[in-house]
DNA sequence: AGGGTAGTGTGAACAGTGTCAAGAAACGGA
DNA sequence: TCCGTTTCTTGACACTGTTCACACTACCCT
């Protein structure tokens, strides 16, 4: 530990392991993530294409390492989002959110719901994406036992899932018209007047 | 033309435009779009790398007419399901038909939705794609002129069109069970009750 | 009927990818 | 000081999509 040297310089080349992440999160956001190359990520890093391995042992690791911690943002936002006295003002806010926060990073929206490419056995992923549901189901169901999605119950919860998600993804698909541009358009005029044919 | 050789061996290879296609719809739907190779597609039809080029220049032109093609099953998919007396039975007969043909195929429904993979601008992925959006208007604002998709007055459209994609993709992304089997128990069991808390 | 031409295929090549096996360098603790 | 472990590099392999020059076939036109 290089105790006198640059604070965050300590081995090699630092603290590679959030280097790569940060890179990928930018490769990702600006280029797409079918665009999203190992190599690349490697190259911006400074190091040599093989160094990722002995971090995230594979390309998936590291999207996965990824997606866990978007998916952590995006519980934090959702409750954020939630705090409001009614609960149909919080739903409401919610779905807002959900939506902003997949029209403010696409690439990242994107990646979380790429299964193909992401371990979802990973605990680290398994508990987030667990607790972002929890957050969007609380105000639905309030501070009932926590049920899997696949329970009955959380059927209000899951049209409200569904149909921010289907909004938001929609939109960046370019649904509404092409670009990112449209989309936030979209979710600024008409999400709004969407989320309220729901009625929960 | 062989007027009296096997039927549908004209040329060198016949139908190799067809056969390309067919090769292709296999590979995603056993593989998954992420497992998609040009050049796997063309070892399946038995040619060279290089012959698609011939038919599809791209391999982004092959994905193209496949989700074209798609979108025109969705289209007439919908279509069936939207033949009903009353507008309500008529937009949640649209709806299960909607998740039912994005389970049924997997590969063939996530392939519509990447942007990235395909050519908006080819004509006739726009035009199936709109008439596909079309079908799922008019059971909700009835045989008005046609509008699109940001207008204003499509905002019931847009909610039904956005809860049954979001589940679609919510249900093949696991997040309601691992696996095609648990997409289509979720989509039995409580894709109905999400349908009802829709007030359009 | 015959020749030119457009259409349709092959094969080799190039740059780029993920991953793996060895080996070298730097660090931590004995 | 020296040993062991972690971290990274180098080189290699099997892939990928795309392009190029070339060959062959089927059709159209004269």
């Amino acid at each position: 530990m290089s105790r006198n040297g640059p604070p965050d310089r300590a081995y090699h080349h630092g603290d590679l392991r959030a280097a790569l992440l940060a890179s990928a999160a930018a490769l990702i956001e600006e280029r797409g993530i079918d665009a999203f190359s190992l190599r690349e990520v490697a190259r911006r890093a400074g190091v040599s294409p093989a160094a990722p391995s002995h971090h995230f042992g594979d390309a998936r690791g590291l999207l996965t390492a990824l997606a866990a911690q978007a998916f952590r943002d995006l519980g934090d936002a959702l409750e954020e989002g939630g705090v409001a006295d009614d609960p149909e003002t919080r739903i409401r806010r919610q779905g807002i959110a959900y939506v902003g926060f997949a029209i403010a990073r696409p690439g990242r929206f994107g990646l979380m719901w790429r299964s193909a490419l992401l371990d979802a056995a990973d605990p680290a992923f398994d508990q987030a994406s667990r607790r972002a549901f929890r957050a969007l189901d609380r105000p639905v169901r309030g501070d009932a036992d926590p049920a899997p999605p696949h329970d009955p119950a959380c059927a209000p919860s899951i049209a409200c899932w569904s149909i921010v998600h289907g909004f938001a993804t929609l939109a960046l698909n370019g649904a509404f018209g092409p670009g990112p541009e449209a989309a936030r358009l979209a979710a600024m005029q008409i999400l709004p007047a969407v989320l309220g044919y729901l009625e929960v």
